[in-house]
DNA sequence: CCGCATCCCGCCCGATACTG
DNA sequence: CAGTATCGGGCGGGATGCGG
């Protein structure tokens, strides 16, 4: 196990920093906007979620899941049953950062090819500088 | 100079993947989003963003300001005088980003106190089940 | 089905020194 | 003032294997 928690560097160490990058590391995560985009529509199983996030690992799953439910974004319930059935569901909290979260979709989603097109052709002026 | 810019692995191996991620890969450096609020009131120059955002070096905030720019979100002017003068403004794109951040700054303000409480009976608990 | 432990690589980023 | 070049550490995260 690692002995550090994701992105809890600038938080722990400079208290006096941003709050808003203090919470944004929290969710700054490779995976974890995914995981609560995923777990958005209700109550999901980990098997579920594996399947719905397309590349992630089992490994950063449940890393991903253990710090969101530390930070009381994520609500695990375990069922004492066989096979094993674990699920997860996002708090209030965690679903008003859903909302906020459609806002930045709806702006990835709206300027998408806009800012492709910019890296294109911010690549191509500096390579004829260069060239 | 790195060969690589910041966060653009996901983007330009994975092709396929989720249109969000690849869009907030681009915002998802250390200080993209600090450089995003802090020229939000208007043209800012170099060194002006470097006092306001606080334990940023010099090399990070250039780095920052290129791939900003490049995704077309900062416009960079530079004028032809001595000393050198140049200043960074944000596009109206970025403009519109910075609303949706607006959202998430709110949230992480408003449940600062809360997350940081469940951080700490989380972590309490799992030292009593260890211990 | 759900999860933890270990190994290891690659990139982010900080420190430092140098330029027009 | 506004950058650029180089070096090196540290951590995120992927691959793999084991356990309840």
């Amino acid at each position: 196990m690692q002995t550090s928690t994701l992105s809890d560097r600038t938080a722990d160490i400079v208290v006096q920093a941003c709050p808003v990058r203090e919470v944004l590391d929290r969710v700054a995560g490779k995976w974890s906007i995914m995981v609560i985009i995923a777990a958005a529509d209700g109550p999901v199983r980990f098997t579920e979620l594996e399947r719905s996030i397309d590349g992630i690992s089992r490994r950063m799953l449940t890393l991903t899941l253990r710090n969101l439910e530390r930070d009381g974004l994520l609500h695990r319930t375990v069922y004492p049953v066989v096979p094993p059935r674990v699920d997860y569901e996002l708090t209030p909290i965690a679903r008003e950062l859903h909302e906020s979260l459609l806002s930045l979709t709806g702006w990835a989603q709206r300027h998408r090819a806009t800012i492709s097109a910019a890296r294109t052709a911010y690549d191509s002026r500096r390579l004829a500088d260069a060239g």
